[in-house]
DNA sequence: TGAATCCATGTGCACGGTCACATCCGCGCC
DNA sequence: GGCGCGGATGTGACCGTGCACATGGATTCA
């Protein structure tokens, strides 16, 4: 009678430990993988926990210690490529950690819907905070807001060095730069992404870098909005003064639209002009031409995220100091300029 | 002195109360808009709550009342734009309504990485469930848990059509077959996603209905895997034996890999082949040739499904019963065909 | 042999909310 | 004037877990 578990009710520790015979603190050490237990109870009380399918209640053990165990992601462009894959291996190395990520997303890039977003996170009570929307108000918003957490993001931005993970962006850059001009192209746009990020700004700087280090001469990058759209948009403008033999794109979606434009203008990619890409999204070598491209281990980006963001909030020295090398992709949209 | 708030410690309703000068009870009230608080109370406490920065512990609430305010999501493939932009549209909605969301992913598509993610997902206590993976699998595994949680997910299937919020995956099949059979194809294949994806079940069903009810003859479909690169191999070997002069593709990334393999044929889109997409990704226009597609609407879809899950979890009677109607998107990746 | 130490376990309270119930007060009505 | 009633508020218990501290037994060591 005293045994039987009331039905309709998830079981508990006290429950577990009527049924094994122990307290409900031997219980919780089990749980905890204190090291004084002895294994004939512990077998016991994990026997129980199984026979009753006991699930420990998160929210009893968020509430006495304190700890969410969650990690907050700061977002935008969810949807695309880059950043669906970073946050999906985020969550799926915050899960091995046994933590939980919540997201909030950025729609528009008015502060207030940057506050809006930070102010839901907040209400998670999140424990670590990983940004992906690396666009310089962000940070500012931050630290107005001082949230007293950890973050961590993916790119760097002058003052928060301690927090970013990078791929090198100005090395990528400047690889992609180098490939057009070891082919032997002089005249060389730049279509970069949005001002405000701080990814679009790194590229942008390796690729004006670049161009420096070799002597040629630049004229002013366009600023885009990394859609495919803008890029035939901005293709469209561009080939009616077609002052130049390549373009290199700040991601592979603008590229895309790049290309279209151009062969709407009835030149040839890349025989007229030469591509290059960023991000290599899957769909990448099956554009026609195939994109030339610069890989970003995304992937990796998400993990090296995790681990560094739980070891800041654990203070532990946070391992990865070391940028990823991001990679350059020679595919067909690239050529000797063809004079 | 006793007034005085702890340094380095989040106020409660405690603090509040006793800086307004009313009982814990009174602050509850207030917070969860109790109907029989006088106007000067609230605002009283509504003031010190300001003051103190004052914000509701989620994991204390989801204690006392057992409602985690959380629903899970299944999802695979989390990266590509269908399933991220239905991720980021359920997240806002879910956010709008006081909800939290947890995802869990689907790599491999074993048995067991289903149970985990299932496992994942129950150990947060969710509430409610969307699935957006919709193998046939997870349904079996589902009701082997029996998690006894309501559920929806996207796409229709048999025996589980109470919880479908479906875009018309077989109108929307039907109508790409039906625009390539009126330009006058008769030789049209398949390459459908894979065979225990529920929506690429019902997408090889419409093209399968609208080829027996315009009486064209057809073949056996391919199973493919979704992504460009399959399609691009696929392409390969139909182009081998070119006894067709149209394809429907189950998404617009295997269509980009047919396109692809068409043109290292020697061969030309639309001439020689048209190709029909599904999806509408925004890449998708810039495609060579822009892609004729299905346009989804993922955000719509998203939206929906929080609503009915509400209405489920609330046993309400459950609004949306209609299925999303896709459009078809004529581009230029069709054409009659040429002889 | 007794004190100190360590191991294995138990006891009670705290965490920050909500819920059920109690209380107090003013008002209308017979 | 007494009674009932409902609005506004207070009191104490409780949710499931972890922590600090207590306990008792075995082992070690002077």
């Amino acid at each position: 009678m005293t045994d039987s578990v009331d039905r309709g009710k998830a079981p508990n520790i006290r429950d577990v430990a009527r049924l094994a015979g122990v307290s409900h603190q031997t219980v919780s050490r089990v749980l905890n993988d204190h090291p004084s237990i002895r294994d004939s109870t512990r077998q016991r009380v994990l026997d129980v926990m199984n026979d009753l399918q006991y699930r420990p209640n998160r929210a009893a053990r968020a509430l006495v210690t304190s700890r969410s165990r969650t990690i907050g992601v700061l977002a935008s462009q969810r949807s695309q490529y880059g950043p669906s894959s970073i946050i999906q291996s985020i969550e799926s190395a915050a899960q091995d950690a046994g933590y939980l990520v919540s997201t909030a997303n950025i729609t528009k890039t008015d502060e207030s819907s940057i506050l809006t977003a930070l102010n839901h996170l907040n209400a998670q009570a999140i424990e670590g905070l990983v940004i992906i929307a690396p666009q310089v108000r962000v940070f500012r918003a931050i630290s107005n807001l001082d949230l007293r957490v950890p973050f961590v993001t993916m790119n760097t931005s002058e003052g928060t060095d301690d927090h970013a993970i990078a791929v090198d962006q100005v090395a990528g850059a400047r690889l992609a730069t180098r490939h057009l001009i070891e082919l032997g192209h002089r005249n060389i746009y730049h279509l970069a992404g949005p001002q405000d990020w701080i990814e679009a700004e790194a590229r942008m700087r390796g690729f004006l870098e670049e161009m420096n280090a070799q002597d040629v001469p630049t004229t002013a990058p366009i600023l885009g909005d990394w859609s495919a759209e803008f890029g035939y948009y901005a293709g469209r403008e561009l080939m009616r003064v077609r002052d130049f033999t390549a373009i290199f794109s700040s991601n592979d979606q603008m590229a895309l639209g790049l290309m279209h434009a151009i062969r709407d203008a009835g030149q040839d990619v890349p025989h007229d002009v030469s591509i290059v890409g960023f991000d290599d999204i899957p769909e990448a070598a099956h554009f026609w031409p195939p994109l030339t491209t610069v890989k970003q281990d995304f992937p990796e980006l998400g993990r090296r995220c995790v681990a560094q963001l739980l070891g800041t909030m654990d203070d532990q020295a946070a391992g990865y100091t070391g940028r990823i090398q991001p990679e350059l992709i020679v595919r067909a949209s690239t050529a000797r300029p063809s004079f």
